[in-house]
RNA sequence: GCCGAAGUGGCGGAACUGGCAGACGCGCAGGAUUCAAAAUCCUGUCCUCGCAAGAGGGUGUGGGUUCAAUUCCCACCUUCGGCACCA
């Protein structure tokens, strides 16, 4: 038994051996705590107001709503990508602006106070509490000193501050930019104006001797004090209406179109009906051309400049009036296609077009009527479910075709919308998807007008059995038969000038911004509603209008917000002794993170939102990464006020975000949403307990590039975490294989092509082949038997920004005193990364044969003998003729025979 | 229906401006270490045929341009995202 005695003794001598080797395990626990903390005590990251001295960089995060659930995993992988930058940045020089903050106000806090009556804010600092220990425990170099919470009465007075400036501004046509309403009333005081009929400004006629007045138009001095108030307020960029808006019962309040989605709310997949109320509006459409054309100032993703150009919708066309037979009215309808106006072989008009009952005749007024009742009680879903099918009827009344006379019915259906042009359409069958499934239905004249290129397509149209949409030459149009489709709408457009019959048009699909939320949980509007029917502005000096307490969060029902029942917040007694009641709906959550990234300039400014040198200074955001699912809503919204406040002198950009990235989304393991109920979803905290920090930023930019849509997958982040546990190794476990030795030139080329690729990659975003690259440089680096000091230091630098915690510990353990949050970025060599010899293909007839090596500045006559020596090349050309031999240096060499 | 993006091994993905397809990681297989395991290390891993050397095929499908195509052009299919009667 011999084999015993050695097994024996076995055990002790592993013992010693351990004992011997002192291995320290990587514990990220420790060493995350140890250097989150050291950033936070010694304010690493604190941005110093203009520095002179550095170049400026602000690096911007779309801000998180404080959810109950708290963290995603989708939230770290854009906070991270912006945090890579900020640190990479910094040690490049720069005075980095990265701050963070809290999108506070909205629904959820709300809609659970409404259920257990616990106050929103009591849930909504939970929240973030929670979400800052969660976002802290990434290790982000964000200023906390900067941190802002949109629900603070100290944040929200600005944003109600703001408000006012739209409430105290009007839009100048002539400058194209909003200007105080003071100097409104200045101009019309002094004369320079006059109302004009539609109940706009116009330029009053200096010389009324000469020219007289425009008619209808009347002078300043000739309204009263009711009709000046409603002028006035007509011309403010906020304002009242009423307008069918979209009523949400369930939620108890009104949403912004672009809050439904298909007749559903977006938040909460509810019902949403239409309903007119008296609403508070913001004249965006104002801004339409201006927020179209600066988009070629920003460098953004094209498909999101794209969705915003859809959403502002610009169409230029022409109106033109009909004249309606055996009537003294005129229908105005607007077109993009005046070229097709000979092919217009009917009118179609909203149900809600006001010219409707007058016009409808004898035995069509019943069918009339009907309509327009089915048409009023569908729901918006209704309408687009039951899109497939066009509805309509005949209003018994014929307009006249003012380019040739011709009589066409006039017809009503829900296809047009009362809300866009003029809520009315002349109908081209033949060159109109939309007519010519309407006409196809009724059975209602198709007259081709314009003939496409394509010969067999022309015929089709011909016979009216084929809609026609495209551009072409003009057919059955009278003295502009031959026009192509762009001459065409210049000269009808033209002649219809000329003969006063319509105009040159612009339209947009942009609509005014519904601004109001009958909700609790919202910035309440400062405004106050006097016992004569005027609205007044509450005074900047009494900002902010606070919140106040209720017993009950629940919306009444029929509108009336939760505010109303507070009466003691509600009613006011002015100074000059006239009561007045308080503005009871609360503005919408995106009002909040309009603006939150000027308040980051200077968060603790109690004079001002922000100080004007400090806007000069930091503006504009340099780089500003969230979701793409902000495309419109809050990107658009936020461009908005920006030139609002740009108009106004109080910000020096016409642009806040120079360049734009979203992030893609990340899915659960199994390829789908994460979501709760399919149990997809991954916590954060989890995988930060399990691995730490540094492997979580790590694999999340390792998965693939930052803009796709990609699986989460566990064992990924174990394959970081062992890259991670490689480089701990590296430098702890073997400390005395370190020396300050210069590296071979293998290793110093290597490092060199490291931290270049590192340094192109973060420049471009390229994260995940940045850490390959790292991994690639490891695994070199474990094979020496001693290892170059000088070059292990440089990779703890450029790992840094992925891997802050970690990185810090290593060059502390290395020798260095200081954080190497400001350490320079490491440089590289162009000429030492470059490789001395290189491989090169040699193909015959584009196939690989062999494989040569060549020095690098071997030149072409050299690489071809080289290449015609192999003898492998030599077989597969077998004696055949050489027609050419194409060299590309660095690459291959093909040979072409035949 | 329209617009946009994308289709590459078992999986995530890489490939500069048309120039060796599959870097890096995961997974898997085999081996070393271990009493055993974990951890670690080494080797292999696109597919087909072959013991092997090697041969052929291969980037959604079908065509085209080119000495050479994942990359450019045309048509189609699929997936994801957005819009949804905006005249």
């Amino acid at each position: 038994m011999p084999y015993l005695s050695i097994r024996r003794k076995l055990p002790s001598f592993r013992i010693v051996k351990t004992m011997e080797e002192n291995k320290e395990l990587y514990n990220f626990n420790e060493i995350e705590k140890k250097w989150q903390n050291f950033w936070e005590t010694n304010k690493t990251f604190a941005a110093k107001d203009y520095d002179k001295s550095k170049p400026k960089y602000y690096v911007l995060d779309m801000f998180p709503y404080p959810s109950a659930q708290g963290l995603h995993v989708g939230h770290p992988e854009g906070y991270t990508a912006s945090d890579i930058v900020a640190r990479y940045k910094r040690m490049k020089g720069f005075n980095v602006l990265h701050p963070i903050g809290w999108d506070a106000f909205g629904l959820p806090a709300e809609q659970y106070a409404v259920k257990t009556g616990t106050h929103p804010a009591i849930t909504t600092q939970q929240n973030i509490e929670n979400m800052r220990r969660q976002i802290k425990a990434l290790g982000f170099s964000y200023d906390w000193d900067r941190q802002v919470d949109t629900t603070d009465p100290k944040y929200y007075k600005w944003t109600q501050w703001i408000f006012l400036k739209f409430f105290n501004s009007y839009f100048d046509q002539t400058e194209q930019k909003a200007r105080p309403i003071s100097e409104l009333i200045k101009k019309l005081d002094a004369g320079k104006l006059c109302v004009g009929t539609d109940g706009q400004a116009v330029a009053a006629n200096l010389v009324p001797a000469v020219m007289g007045e425009p008619v209808g138009t009347r002078k300043w001095y000739e309204l009263n004090k009711e009709e000046k108030e409603e002028f006035i307020d007509e011309h403010r960029l906020a304002y009242e209406d009423e307008v069918p808006v979209n009523w949400c019962p369930e939620l108890g309040t009104v949403l912004a179109n672009e809050e439904v989605i298909g007749g559903i709310s977006e938040r909460g997949g509810y019902p949403v009906i239409r309903k007119p109320m008296r609403q508070w509006m913001l004249r965006i459409t104002k801004y339409a051309d201006r927020l179209q054309d600066d988009l070629k100032f920003v460098d953004w993703p094209p498909s999101i400049k794209k969705l915003q150009t859809d959403w502002i919708g610009k169409s230029i066309g022409a109106e033109v009036d009909f004249k309606v037979d055996g009537f003294d009215e005129t229908i105005t309808v607007f077109t993009t296609r005046p070229d097709t106006l000979f092919g217009a072989t009917y009118m179609v008009l909203s149900p809600e077009h006001p010219i409707v009952d007058e016009i409808a005749t004898g035995g069509q007024i019943k069918a009339v009527e009907e309509y327009k009742k089915a048409a009023q009680s569908k729901s918006d879903l209704d309408r687009t479910d039951l899109a497939k099918e066009k509805t309509g009827v005949f209003t018994g009344a014929y307009a006249i075709n003012p380019v040739n006379e011709t009589k066409i019915p006039i017809w009503i259906s829900d296809y047009v919308l009362i809300s866009y042009g003029t809520g009315a359409i002349m109908s081209v069958p033949a060159h109109d998807d939309r007519d010519f499934e309407f006409a196809k239905k009724f059975n209602l004249p198709i007259i081709p007008v314009v003939e496409p290129e394509d010969k067999t397509l022309a015929q089709k149209v011909e016979k009216g059995e084929y809609c026609f949409i495209g551009d072409g030459i003009a057919i059955n149009s009278g003295k502009f038969t031959g026009l192509s489709t762009a001459d065409f709408k210049e000269q009808i457009t033209n002649w219809l000038e000329e003969k006063d019959l319509g105009s040159k048009a612009v339209n947009y699909k942009l609509r005014d911004w519904l601004f109001s939320r009958q909700r609790y949980w919202g910035e309440p509007f400062p405004l106050l509603h006097c016992e004569d029917g005027s609205t007044i502005a509450v005074d900047e000096k009494d900002l902010p209008l606070v919140l106040p307490q209720v017993d009950s969060f629940k919306p009444t029902g029929d509108g009336q917000p939760p505010l109303a029942k507070s009466v003691n917040w509600l009613n006011v007694k002015l100074p000059d002794g006239r009561n007045a009641k308080r503005e009871t709906n609360t503005m919408p959550q995106w009002a909040g993170s309009c603006w939150y990234y000027l308040r980051y300039l200077d968060a603790q400014n109690d004079k001002a939102g922000w100080a004007k040198e400090n806007e000069k200074y930091w503006m504009p955001v340099d780089l500003y990464i969230g979701g793409a699912e902000h495309a419109v809503l809050h990107l658009l919204y936020s461009r908005f006020w920006h030139k609002m406040l740009y108009d106004l002198g109080y910000v020096s950009t016409p642009e806040p975000f120079t360049k734009l990235i979203n992030q893609g989304m990340i899915l659960g393991e199994d390829g789908q949403k994460m979501s709760k109920s399919r149990g997809n979803v991954v916590n954060p905290d989890k995988v930060i307990t399990d691995y730490g920090a540094d492997s979580m930023r790590l694999y999340e930019m390792f998965m693939g590039p930052l803009e796709a849509v990609k699986p989460w997958n566990t064992q990924g982040v174990e394959g970081v975490y062992r890259f991670l546990n490689k480089v701990w190794r590296m430098v702890i476990d073997e400390p005395n294989n370190i020396a300050d030795i210069d590296a071979d030139e293998e290793t110093g080329r290597l490092l060199h092509q490291t931290i270049k690729k590192v340094t192109q990659d973060i420049d471009n975003f390229r994260f995940n082949t940045a850490i390959s690259q790292m991994m690639i440089f490891i695994n070199h680096i474990n094979r020496l038997e001693t290892k170059p000091k000088k070059a292990i230091e440089a990779f703890v630098l450029i790992l840094s920004p992925f891997a802050p915690h970690i990185a810090e510990e290593l060059w502390q353990r290395l020798g260095n005193k200081n954080t190497l949050a400001h350490e320079n970025w490491p440089k590289f060599d162009e000429n030492l990364a470059k490789e001395k010899e290189i491989e090169l293909a040699v193909q015959v007839l584009g196939k690989i044969k062999d494989k040569i090596i060549v020095s690098i500045d071997a030149d072409e006559e050299e690489i071809k003998q080289k290449a015609l020596a192999s003898e492998k090349v030599i077989s597969a050309i077998a004696g055949k003729e050489i027609k050419k031999i194409i060299v590309i240096k660095s690459r291959l060499v093909n040979i072409v025979i035949g």
